[in-house]
DNA sequence: AGGAAAGCGGAGACCATCCCCGGTTGCTGT
DNA sequence: ACAGCAACCGGGGATGGTCTCCGCTTTCCT
């Protein structure tokens, strides 16, 4: 659909110049790296950068695309390897740190999570990160362990707070797993 | 112990302007509005603001310290009128309800609950604060309705994760007390 | 080869932070 | 009352970020 013809050798080239290059700035000074200093590493005109990638957020769910989708097969294997109730806590562990420690994945993932009506950019990869935590919510419901009176959304909203909860702990990174331990008694069925 | 000698007249007036105005701006814009705006504002140079306030966050914490206070006075009297856990989360849904509807108060807020070694802010109104989270947690676990395995300081990080998880679900203002109620679920003794 | 369209790039407009220092104001002692 | 000296003011300007605009270059197609 946004397919009119393929895209042009140069053009190409300088996008995913810049994909590699954002995904190592961001990595580095966080999610607030300046875009014209990433233009200008990846040896492109600011021009060039904001045509591709017309706002902050775009840059930034394209730099971290694959490392969404590896959730989202993640998630496929734990359903596969553990218990629903199990698989469910252990994805969204593995969420909480994503989203800690891949810095620039926390604006990215939020903007995911939020009710679309009013924000800025709807993020694409948002549906990969539901559609997987929709499957293992469904299951661990059906399994019986997790209460039935909460929707999927809810739970990514919830794991996103624990990490940030766990973010005020700076260092102490066994608290993303303690503090979920928590939650997972408030969410158990019963 | 900093008070080598009162404050002169036109300095004292140009501070207390600056908060007025700041309030009001950070109310208007959030967290981010601009400072030199705010100068200009309450008619005073930037160099002005400056010097009254070194930082952003030492002049959100200034324009703040009431409503902090109110939460302070209003932990005891939660304290007097219902039992212990209900005092507890009742407290804590208000925290949670400042921390998002006075826009600017979340940075603050999140501040005061960091770990402290590395941070750049440490505010004063944090053990104004931790104090009061102090009281009403000791008296929940006095009581035996609290879990006794967790710390004031992680109360209060859970809470604010809550309060961003609710942030998430924007224009849904009962999400705050449903959120709060799974936590409060993860949190008791038994 | 040659022309049209797609794409480039960086100058520059705009805005924010924050320092700096010449000038001004309020306080104090006589 | 008034002189003198801190303390304090104010805004100009350096620095650095975002984002747009448009003349020029490159690629692609025939």
């Amino acid at each position: 659909m946004t397919q009119g013809r393929p895209m042009r050798a140069d053009a190409r080239r300088n996008y995913e110049r810049l994909l590699k290059v954002a995904a190592e700035a961001f990595a580095e000074y966080g999610e607030n790296a300046s875009l014209d200093d990433i233009a200008k590493r990846a040896g492109v005109g600011s021009g060039t950068l904001y045509r591709h990638f017309p706002t902050r957020g775009a840059l930034l769910e394209a730099a971290y695309v694959d490392r969404i989708e590896a959730l989202g097969v993640r998630a496929g294997e734990l359903a596969q390897d553990l218990p629903p109730g199990e698989a469910l806590m252990e994805w969204l562990y593995e969420l909480a740190v994503a989203t800690l420690q891949v810095r620039g994945m926390k604006a990215l993932l939020s903007s995911a999570v939020t009710d679309g009506s009013g924000a800025a950019a709807p993020p694409a990869c948002g549906s990969v990160v539901k559609g997987a935590a929709a499957r293992l919510v469904d299951a661990a419901q059906a399994e019986g362990t997790l209460r039935a009176d909460v929707q999927p959304i809810e739970v990514l909203r919830l794991a996103h707070g624990v990490a940030m909860a766990a973010e005020l702990a700076q260092g102490e990174p066994g608290e993303i797993r303690r503090y979920l331990r928590l939650l997972a008694e408030g969410l158990r069925a019963g």
